[in-house]
DNA sequence: CGTTATGTTGATTCAGATCAAGAGCGGTGG
DNA sequence: CCACCGCTCTTGATCTGAATCAACATAACG
């Protein structure tokens, strides 16, 4: 299943019907696909950029590197997913994107954007919409690494992680997540190390399985509360469900 | 100086300059002025509002709270902040918000806001970008919590509270704040005997000083450099800067 | 003026960091 | 095909920043 711009009018019209005109915008946007490795940059803190990033396939986070070299991740971005739009209207970036794995990514011009935008309201309410689903993520990754002990903590990012991957439609319950526990750590303020015993916790418990680089969900609910889940602040409008 | 809508209109001009015609509608909006005492909620976990309200006076906070009674706060707000912007757009709000000193504050009806957007684009613009600024926000308070140390900690969301407080032209540096050490604990996700030392510390150091329940800036560059603080994340375009 | 909040201090504990060293595993080049 | 290098993972030992517990002090407040 090549990446297309399917994810992403699908993500849009979890906020609102898209009126046939604006469809038809979407769906003939000339796409520019580009490859990228993994572990590279797509956007850098303080770059000013001409175009937002439409994420076709894999998977991206967002970072910032502090003086002393610790990285904090902010997000996780997916297929369908439009990585650039705070660059849009803020002008400049104030953090990295920054690969996971390899990806495909469709360049959009800022133009283009606010072209849309201009022309078709609805289309840049849906915007902005998504980004104040983001905003939410972020609100409840400062909960997450304000309060939550590590063990919860972890289990809230993969709570976080399945359910935003299930609502995309792009896995089903036994997922899987190419993640390593570096970047694990980077995302929940805690160490390496410690990480590594949370995981092998969490596989003693028989709530997640590692293989070969990836880690699957083995039992959902469990999950769920250890880590206190609940996907309000996702503000998944009742999903299709894609059974 | 009582709270008007100036520090609003202050406050979207940073994005870009008002027509005439949306001044005016700004400048003749109802304004129906509503006394809130501290330590009130204005919205909560789940609400569905029909209104958002504008800040004229004092200050608010954004929290949580978690089922064992923890708390984590995830922003402030100061006058002129618009501050119920993701209710109106994704229809439930998803964290609480509180009063932190007695406040004035104007609702504004959804349906208002609604038509400013369809009938004047930039006006909508502006708002988008309003809280785009509130996500870098959030961001930063993801690093801050995650990867600073105690002192570092308090002394940045320090630094950002005094940046945000000049920017609006309310204060100058020798500003003094109006938060109890159980609020800092709760917006860094320390334990509040922690803040109370680490506030001696900055004591000793000369970075602050403390005086009837305010907190007071003595040493702008040291708190600066103790927080390692980059206000480019607020993105404030070339401030007037009141002098 | 009690009464409830917040602030302060010291003693103790603990979750998680840090340090150190080995193990597994791709990759790469000779 | 193998030797080597650089990652990530894993484990154990040790350390430490910050939490917790427990009083008491000091404000705010009705």
């Amino acid at each position: 299943m090549s990446g297309t711009i399917g994810l992403f009018i699908r993500k849009l019209e979890q906020f609102g019907k898209l009126s046939s005109s604006e469809r038809q915008i979407l769906e003939n946007l000339p796409i520019d696909v580009r490859q990228v490795g993994a572990d590279q940059d797509l956007g850098w803190d303080g770059q000013r950029s001409s175009h937002c990033l439409l994420l076709l396939n894999g998977m991206v986070c967002r970072y910032r590197t502090m003086q002393d070299g610790q990285r904090q991740i902010m997000s996780f971005h997916f297929p369908g997913d439009i990585l650039d739009l705070s660059g849009l209207l803020l002008g400049r970036l104030d953090h990295c994107i920054g690969t996971l794995t390899a990806v495909e990514v469709a360049p959009i011009a800022h133009t283009t954007l606010l072209g849309w935008i201009e022309q078709h309201p609805g289309l840049g309410r849906m915007l902005w919409q998504a980004t104040l689903v983001d905003a939410a993520v972020f609100r409840e990754w400062v909960v997450n690494v304000g309060r939550r002990p590590a063990l919860a903590r972890i289990a809230h990012l993969l709570c976080e992680v399945v359910t935003r991957l299930q609502a995309a439609g792009l896995e089903d319950q036994a997922f899987s997540l190419p993640i390593t526990a570096i970047e694990l750590a980077d995302s929940t303020g805690l160490s390496v190390v410690h990480v590594n015993r949370v995981l092998q916790e969490l596989r003693v418990k028989r709530l997640v399985q590692a293989r070969d680089r990836m880690l699957a969900v083995l039992d959902w609910g469990g999950l769920r509360h250890a880590a206190g889940f609940d996907p309000d602040y996702l503000h998944q409008r009742a999903m299709p469900a894609a059974a």
